[in-house]
DNA sequence: ACGATGTTTGACCGAACGGTTAATATAATA
DNA sequence: TATTATATTAACCGTTCGGTCAAACATCGT
């Protein structure tokens, strides 16, 4: 048996610092995703990726950075996603419809996003910054459309709006295996996510039904 | 300097081996809350008891059995504070908020919970048996309440109501401390707590009058 | 062919990990 | 008080952790 020829296979050695970056960052993502920053070992990922540890470093100088570029990905993705749909015209309900419509495109798109994120809002203060930075383009356009028609403070306020839905939106894809459990179905194929968001599109009506005093 | 005096201060050996459970216990709940299962060290839980980390696995044997050891106190607390509120009369519409108030309630109580039971729920397939049995009961008492008045299937069935509101419920104190970055002010203070509170009822109100046939 | 530059590895480091164990301190019992 | 049973410690084990580093490999302009 003679040496192993060098066959090109996903996650080998390609000399492109770009690709491998990338492959990198894939690996670490999915991984992550999984099973957070304190769940995954640098060497897991290397691994996964297909190459050697110490070459992670050599990319992104310790795992906290590492782990950094991913939720930058993240950020950036959803940024973009949100960007457009948030300057659409229309009434204001209208533009409620389908910026929430953006958001759930944008989790369908990325579905390993709201675990991510949520488990790292649970995590503490540890990375406040960060998560800030990711809610307050979101925060400040739902705020802001309704903030004419809803009172500045006290339970029917803006916030408290914002807080609902964003719950109620992101809860059922970090919910979902319990739910696939509690349910005996899958709330992941694509009819079942077309009647959630029906649903959260209603509950979103019926509020400013009654609350909301014109559109 | 002679030897240290045996005074007793929280946290140092005291020869009861129920004591000593309970102070393992509670170091182990505050550290877990705050980090998660991977971030915590069992040796972080014994010093921060105030023990020797072989103590830890004298009473607990693993890591593992020490964390489903705090994760089953807060199920039997849950399950305690529920079961009453689960049973009084009134209407439909009455019994939702009686019970959402009692589930509230219990997070107060227990504000550690939300953090806590959310990470795991991100963490994916690895505690699923475990978090489906925290939310059987409330799943079960939510949708059997409300399914004779809404349709069983389809986008405005008592399921989706149920992932909406508990979203609804237990986010606000999982997002807290970045609601406060977001707001400016402290979203865990009473008045703060007793608007949130308010806010919610009035959402299952509009939900109720506008998708629910009758009372 | 050559060195220069960038890419990748594998071996290595000290620290921390989960877990075990023999010995000791304490409490209960007789 | 002597004996037994329990509670607790400190040292230890093998493994894995995040991180470093020198050497090897690949690429490419000259």
């Amino acid at each position: 048996m003679k040496k192993a020829e060098p066959q090109m296979k996903s996650g080998e050695a390609n000399g492109n610092a770009t690709d491998t970056r990338e492959q990198i960052l894939k690996a670490a993502e999915a991984l992550f995703i999984e099973r957070g920053f304190d769940g995954v070992s640098v060497n897991d990922v290397a691994v996964n990726a297909g190459f050697a540890k110490g070459l992670v470093f050599y990319y992104f100088g310790n795992k906290k950075e590492l782990f950094d570029s991913v939720l930058d990905i993240y950020y950036t993705a959803q940024a973009g996603a949100l960007l457009g749909a948030f300057e659409t015209g229309g009434t204001v309900r209208d533009r409620l419809h389908s910026g929430i419509d953006a958001y759930i495109d944008f989790i369908e798109k990325n579905p390993g996003y709201p675990r991510l994120i949520q488990r790292e809002i649970c995590s503490g203060a540890r990375n406040t910054d960060k998560i800030v930075q990711y809610m307050e383009p979101l925060h400040s356009w739902g705020t802001s459309l309704l903030g004419g028609m809803v009172a500045e403070t006290g339970p029917m306020s803006a916030r408290h709006f914002f807080v609902s839905f964003f719950g109620m939106v992101i809860n059922y894809y970090t919910y979902s295996h319990v739910l696939g459990r509690l349910w005996g179905g899958n709330p992941l194929e694509e009819s079942a996510l077309r009647e959630r968001r029906e649903h959260i599109h209603s509950l979103l009506d019926a509020s400013l039904d009654k609350y909301v005093t014109e559109d």
